[in-house]
RNA sequence: GGAGGGGUCGCAUAGUGGUCGAGUGCGCUCGCUUGGAAAGCGAGUAGGCCGCAAGGUCUCGAGGGUUCGAAUCCCUCCCUCUCCGCCA
């Protein structure tokens, strides 16, 4: 959500940084809103004042034994007026919060601008050269028929299509990375495992930003009013949802494994085959929580950590900023890891390390208590995959792709699958 | 799922219609005291909104209602505890 100050005092501003965002919309409808409520807000304080007075007096009266009709009667009147007023501002209130909760956060600065074709090129490690091979490559979708890892069939008996049974190897291997990456970030990253719910609450969705924008894209329960969660950021930055936090306990940093659940409404026909997307898939999460001032350094150590995955693994990867077309709705600013894929000749994004500054906090009303100031403040939050497993798996395959088609075991992680 | 008890200022509690945004204890902060500390004494110790400010206003789980006036009464929901049932 964005501060509501910042758009009263420089709307053109902000229109012009959602322009960038490939998103038109008025503010003027917001702005007259704003106006209306601070108005009635002003009238109404002061028969409250009146009110408060008069029952003051109306007490006083009571308890002295003397009749106090007079005074309840003329009083009367202030409070149906009061009770009218009241109900005009919360109208107007939740009409404002609709429209400011539909409203994306604005890119940082460093933002390029435009669509998805002017996302810049930051970085990129390891050769492109599969490790063991160098002609006649398989696609992961060939290696994962013919090892017999995974079994989309089997995924769409039971679900639908889009849902993967992993078997033997194939499972051993998504344990392996989970573990692999979990053991990374606690001991070398210093983050802290958590282990959150899958199923989260309307509010948590909006906390975070994917209502009520997204919410065609969530699996929702029928019976009560659940989400699966698309990713752990839901559930582990709303943890500290409503709550003021100590200067003294951030950054706080978290790591966490869990499934991700996709509807991937509206892309239907890309991607179809093999793991690069699916509706359920496991994900290593890092989360953040820290202070205004550091939010940008921390975005860059949390890219780091995230690329610290792929390193290990000895897989290519290349770093993207992300131009401001293509940021997601919350996102200031936002990196994408994407891991190359010499099979497919493909590079496909296993993370996305987003700063969202105080959007989320601000919807989520997560504040920390500024030592220097003695008053709460917005903690900026920012998270990034660390990393996504079934594009690694992708780029596993086509990478450790041997001649006689078995795949060798990434070094790194030969201890987690014996 | 059934029956009952609760949700008050960091924690523990008091408060059943008017001076209660709210007492007390603990904790914490500052000061006095001390060689230093403890104890003791004193002061302070939520957040939102409106306002240039002075100040005003709102919030006792959430939302609605009754009333001139609600922490206190009524309704709905959420959470929590105990017992019963079911169960990994």
């Amino acid at each position: 959500m964005l501060d509501l100050k910042l758009i009263r005092e420089n709307p053109e501003k902000v229109e012009k940084a959602l322009e960038a965002k490939l998103v038109t919309l008025s503010l003027d409808h917001i702005l007259s809103l704003d106006e209306a409520r601070r108005k009635i807000i002003q009238e109404v304080e002061v028969l409250k004042a009146e009110r408060n007075k008069a029952n003051e007096e109306i007490g006083a009266l009571k308890k002295e034994q003397k009749d106090a009709s007079k005074a309840i009667n003329q009083v009367k009147d202030i409070s149906e007026k009061i009770k009218e007023l009241d109900q005009k501002i919360s109208e107007v209130q939740n009409s404002l919060n609709d429209l400011l909760l539909q409203i994306p956060n604005i890119p940082h600065e460093s933002t390029p601008i435009g669509d998805p074709s002017k996302n810049k090129f930051i970085r990129d490690w390891g050769s492109p050269e599969a490790k063991y091979v160098s002609k006649n490559l398989k696609t992961h979708v060939e290696l994962c028929e013919s090892l017999g890892w995974v079994s989309p069939t089997i995924g769409a008996k039971l679900t639908g299509s889009g849902f993967l049974f992993y078997k033997g190897m194939g499972a051993r291997l998504e344990r392996a990375l989970i573990n692999f990456m979990l053991d990374l970030h606690t001991k070398k990253h210093g983050y802290e495992e958590v282990s959150p719910p899958f199923l989260v609450n309307r509010a948590s969705m909006t906390g975070t930003g994917q209502l009520p924008k997204l919410e065609e894209d969530m699996y929702r329960l029928r019976d009560e009013d659940f989400f699966l969660i698309p990713t752990a950021e839901v559930p582990v930055t709303n943890a500290h949802r409503e709550e003021i936090l100590k200067e003294e306990d951030l950054a706080k940093k978290y790591v966490a494994y869990t499934p991700c659940f996709r509807r991937e409404a509206g892309s239907y026909g890309k991607d179809t085959k093999g793991l690069a997307r699916i509706h359920q898939f496991d994900k290593v999460e890092l989360v953040k929580m820290v202070k205004p001032e550091n939010s940008y350094d921390e975005l860059e150590s949390l890219l780091l950590n995230a690329e610290k995955v792929l390193q290990l693994l000895e897989l290519p990867y290349r770093v993207l900023q992300l131009a401001s077309g293509d940021l997601s709705f919350a996102a200031a600013k936002c990196y994408d890891i994407e891991v190359w894929a010499p099979g497919s000749k493909m590079w496909f994004e296993v993370s996305s390390c987003s700063n969202f500054e105080d959007f989320q906090a601000r919807r989520m009303n997560l504040r920390y208590r500024s030592i220097q100031s003695g008053k709460p403040e917005f903690v900026h939050t920012l998270n990034g995959s660390g990393v996504a497993l079934p594009r690694t798996v992708i780029a596993i395959l086509e990478n450790y792709q041997k001649e006689d088609g078995t795949i060798e075991i990434p070094k790194v992680l030969k201890p987690y699958m014996q």
